[in-house]
RNA sequence: GGGCCCGUAGCUCAGCCUGGUAAGAGCGCUCGGCUGAUAACCGAGAGGUCGUGGGUUCAAACCCCACCGGGCCCA
């Protein structure tokens, strides 16, 4: 493939980007569908933080088919697309180009100051992101994004939280949740992200009380969640086992570890089974804490709360695949540890700050950070002989999405959507919604069954401002739905929605007086993407929140089930009773040629700049739809595309061979006496029409490619253009051929529209539009083809099936036996009666000069090859007739390539002079009308000899050579 | 521990839902050809235990079960 074509296909591309902007295409095409049935679709916003890549090219390319196709059958398309501004995403890129490490440097910096950075990269970025999906063609309103910033928008999240308040699904809370130490705020479940991190494997025991040497054994991968340990819990119905182990000491631990031969990884060479229990038997007995001393708050517990310190059960958290069976449990280190903590009455204690470093509460520890307390906590266990075993293990932790720091968790307090006990009701809900693939509605669902309770807070800076306003002096709390309410409450008028300017606004409370004052909390992002379908009602000029529709279509990456499909789900059903959307078709991630991440550190990063700047946006999109199935991840590397190359290649080459036909050889178009292969095409035509329709309709956006793809260079330029090839030499032929190419060219370029429109807008430009006597500016304000159900004929199109498999073999058949394509053959025999009244066509396009439809005779000078019809025979004898033939057209097809080397037009006449072997010239004199033709001669004169010859054409051992003159000369 | 996806030619992948025509495409490789689509184009050949094993069936790449390998998500 030659990279050069590829510099004129991008040149075209942005000339077709002009050419859009300068004549207002895009306003105009949708002017045109302004009073139609919706298609109501909705932008996933992405979050503005640089440069796009290539998964969002994939993204927004399969966005841009599906809203161009739904735009062509005639409906008015919702086409918003959106900037998710706020959050983390921003702030830690904010973080790192201002160098910052932690909240401390922000507050320092001033609160301000920062949050204006974060809305001036914000805004930037989203400028440079909206200007790369405009350069790959995709329509959108660029003008008019959502953007999650915008005081209307931060109303409609404002209005989701107060309707949340007045349908009592928002609550306050103490939770342990995973907390992000460097970004300093809470995390909800959506957003940890499981990597591989190695740990601590701490196997202790722990002295039973009021018993000189039993113990019972312990395992964790958190050393420092020992200074809050308050239980410790068993399975009850699990058995355990009560070992002797050599040092005399009695140790408790699941017998099924005990079989798997844990005591021996553990080091305890012998130990003998003195007794055998459930779990249950355990229950109620008290130990003594490992850290007692060092932490004096459990000397204080120990004697005010009446299961602390002691042996519980759990069937739903203990394991006896894990660890010794016997599990560490401290409430305000882990949500299931919570859960016990409070069915146990214990006390909530916050042992570590924000920054995970142990308070007061941790005794000695106070002031380290959990790693360093970790260390301590092995230390003193050591020292004390209750170590029994440190090792590392490599496990799967959660991490902040977005500092990728690995969590800690911690017991704060914090707003919640209350949601887990709708999990039922999301589950039907969500089987009333369809995805491609249809698989990915399993992942839905599996996620909506395991959701809890959604955190909404977050101790962070640049974000909507939680909208909730406490009271001083009382508690009492109050949620702000809109400006207009804070202003009527406050009295004062508020100008700037987002921190800090926000947290001096304060109401008077209406209980008891005290003053108000906002938390200092912003609102999980998640919160502004999920509410976007009514947040931007405002932006596309409707009033009431409350008019919002069911969406009809949304596209986004496998990342979303968790993300924004979640959101969108959880918060319109939760609030509405009512589906966000109903169809959804989710693609995976983008990853290198081996199928691994992109990363910077990995080096494999290709960015769709590159892609375009090498090879242009238009064979990158086609490559991204067609190289996936739904659902799946993409590879992505140079060596792939050229499936793409090859596409755009013959798609252009195609056009323009349609083009030289209307210039050079047909007067005008001819659409009567068309011949088989001309209605095939024409049937073909419909049925791709029919079956790309089907496709789109059903979002099988792959197939939809794999279909243009299959029908312009298999039956298009493979087997069509090369069947009429003869045929245009006729005046009354070619005209038929450029009725039919017209024809399927015209309806495959509306087809092709939404896949590559800014190459289907060039061509069409450039010759289609005066071929199809167009009057309509751009390619997209035609609308997509109907089906000509009269024009197909399924029994023509089986019947060329054959023929090409006939082709296919004649053409092995030939190379075997030596004989060039370009040399006729006396007969081929084909076993089936079916194909009669095609013998011309098959004749044509073997090349052969007779077609008999019988079984081949049985003799050498057949060369017989079975195919599905049964034996296929070609006579291989060369007779005078056919010696003279093949000579001619060897001879022709020089003379062919000289003229067009000397600049010479098809339908200019020339006159041939030749010289050469008098047999071979005796075998020409007796095809010399058809030479005249093929060569485009008025005149062939015979010369006996001929000094400069323009080629010498060799043959049989002979040879003829030629000159050409122009016949002006 | 649970869920989902993938495993088909050297490479990238269709086909599987809905079982049946001699297992397909592109790239790469070897050989050949065509050409007034020419900044090109085409054909043929080699290359396959359709991950493994079992089952259902007249018939399995396709349906069912188990296992192996790779990946993702959840806990």
């Amino acid at each position: 493939m030659t990279p050069s074509i590829f510099k004129l296909v991008k040149m075209w591309e942005e000339e077709i980007l002009r050419y859009w902007s300068e004549r207002d295409i895009y306003e105009k095409v949708k002017g045109r569908y302004e009073n139609k049935p919706l298609f109501r679709f909705l932008d996933g916003p992405p979050y503005p933080t640089g440069p796009i890549h290539l998964g969002h090219s994939w993204n927004k390319t399969l966005k841009d088919i599906v809203l161009r196709f739904w735009r062509m059958r005639g409906y008015a398309v919702v086409d918003t697309p959106g900037y998710d501004m706020h959050g983390l995403p921003i702030e830690v890129q904010v973080e790192k180009k201002l160098g910052f490490r932690s909240k401390r440097d922000i507050i320092k910096y001033g609160v301000d100051r920062f949050v204006e950075e974060c809305k001036k990269l914000a805004l930037e970025n989203a400028k440079i992101e909206t200007a790369q999906f405009q350069r790959l063609g995709v329509w959108m309103d660029w003008d008019r994004p959502y953007m999650t910033v915008h005081p209307s928008y931060v109303e409609g999240i404002w209005w989701t939280i107060k309707i949340m308040a007045e349908k009592g699904r928002l609550y306050r809370g103490w939770k342990v949740l995973g907390w992000c130490p460097r970004c300093q705020t809470v995390l909800a479940q959506h957003e940890y992200e499981y990597k591989t991190k190695k740990s601590p494997s701490m196997y202790f025991k722990v002295k039973l009380s009021g018993d000189e040497a039993r113990y019972i054994t312990v395992w964790t991968t958190t050393p420092w969640t020992l200074v809050g340990n308050m239980l410790i819990a068993v399975n009850p119905n699990e058995y355990y086992v009560e070992v002797i182990v050599p040092e005399g000491e009695h140790w408790i631990l699941a017998e099924t570890l005990y079989k798997r031969g844990l005591l021996r990884e553990l080091g305890v060479e012998k130990a003998e089974v003195v007794r055998r229990f459930k779990g249950i038997e355990l229950e109620g007995l008290k130990y003594e804490h490992p850290l007692l001393d060092e932490v004096p708050i459990h000397k204080e517990f120990r004697a005010r709360y009446e299961n602390y310190n002691s042996i519980v059960t759990s069937e739903e958290y203990v394991s006896v695949e894990e660890g010794t069976g016997c599990l560490h449990t401290a409430p305000s280190f882990g949500p299931e540890d919570y859960e016990l903590g409070l069915k146990y009455k214990l006390p909530l204690v916050q042992f570590i700050d924000e920054r995970a470093i142990f308070k007061d509460e941790g005794g000695i520890f106070k002031g380290l950070t959990v790693n360093d307390a970790s260390e301590r906590v092995v230390e003193l266990l050591e020292k004390k002989g209750l170590l029994i075993k440190l090792g590392s293990i490599m496990h799967e932790y959660p991490h902040c999405w977005r500092c990728k720091t690995p969590l800690v968790f911690r017991l704060t307090r914090q707003w919640f959507f209350r949601i887990k006990d709708l999990r039922g009701k999301l589950i039907n809900e969500a089987q009333k919604t369809e995805w491609t693939p249809a698989w990915a509605k399993n992942l839905f669902v599996s996620w909506l069954s395991n959701i809890d309770d959604w955190c909404i807070s977050r101790q962070r800076f640049w974000g909507t401002p939680l909208p909730i306003w406490v009271c001083e002096r009382c508690e009492n709390y109050h949620v702000i739905g809109s400006i207009s309410e804070l202003e009527a409450l406050s009295g004062n008028c508020v100008e700037e929605i987002h921190r800090p300017a926000i947290d001096e606004v304060t109401l008077p409370c209406r209980r008891c007086g005290g003053t108000m004052r906002r938390v200092g909390d912003v609102v999980d992002v998640w919160v502004d993407s999920g509410s976007a379908i009514w947040a931007v009602l405002p932006q596309i000029g409707k009033e009431d929140f409350r008019d919002w529709e069911t969406l009809d279509f949304i596209l986004e990456g496998k990342d979303q089930i968790r993300g924004w499909f979640s959101a969108l789900f959880v918060l319109s059903v939760a609030l509405f009773d009512k589906l966000p959307f109903k169809r959804v078709y989710m693609h995976g991630f983008v990853t290198d040629e081996k199928g691994m991440a992109m990363h910077k550190s990995l080096g494999n990063v290709i960015a769709p700049e590159e892609v375009i700047e090498k090879v242009g946006a238009e064979v990158l999109r086609f490559y991204q739809v067609i190289s996936t199935s739904p659902g799946e991840d993409q590879k992505f590397g140079y060596s792939l595309l050229r499936k793409g190359e090859a596409y755009v290649n013959i798609v252009i080459n195609t056009y323009n061979y349609l083009d030289q036909i209307a210039t050079y050889y047909a007067k005008g178009e001819v659409n009567r006496g068309l011949r088989a292969e001309d209605l095939w095409l024409i049937s073909k035509t419909n049925t791709l029409i029919k079956r790309v329709t089907e496709e789109l309709e059903s979002y099988d956006l792959p197939g939809y490619a794999r279909s243009l793809y299959d029908f312009i260079v298999e039956d298009v330029s493979h087997f069509y253009i090369q069947a009429v090839r003869e045929r245009i030499r006729s005046e009354e032929e070619a005209g038929k051929v450029l009725y039919v190419l017209r024809y399927v060219l015209e309806r495959f370029l509306k087809l092709m529209c939404p896949l590559n429109p800014m190459l289907a807008e060039r061509i069409y430009l450039q010759y289609m539009k005066r071929l199809m006597h167009a009057e309509a500016e751009s390619v997209h304000m035609l609308p997509w083809p109907e089906v000509e159900e009269s024009k197909i004929d399924a029994e023509l199109e089986r019947k060329m099936e054959v023929i090409r498999e006939i082709v296919t073999g004649v053409k092995y058949l030939k190379q075997s036996a030596g004989i060039k394509a370009r040399w006729p053959c006396k007969t081929l025999y084909v076993p089936s009666k079916e194909l009669e009244g095609l013998e011309e066509l098959i004749a044509r396009v073997t090349n052969v000069k007779n077609v008999v439809f019988d079984v081949p005779p049985d003799i050498d000078v057949i060369k017989k090859l079975e195919t599905s019809i049964g034996p296929i025979g070609l006579d291989l004898t060369e007779t005078r007739e056919i010696r003279a033939e093949r000579l001619m057209r060897d001879l022709a097809r020089y003379i062919r390539a000289t003229r067009k080397k000397m600049g010479l037009k098809p339908r200019d006449l020339v006159i041939i002079e030749l010289s050469g072997d008098s047999e071979l010239i005796h075998l020409l004199r007796g095809v010399m009308e058809e030479f005249k033709i093929r060569t485009g001669a008025e005149e062939v004169k015979i010369l006996d000899k001929i000094e400069e010859a323009q080629g010498t054409v060799k043959f049989n051992g002979g040879y003829v050579k030629f000159v050409i003159r122009r016949e002006s000369q």
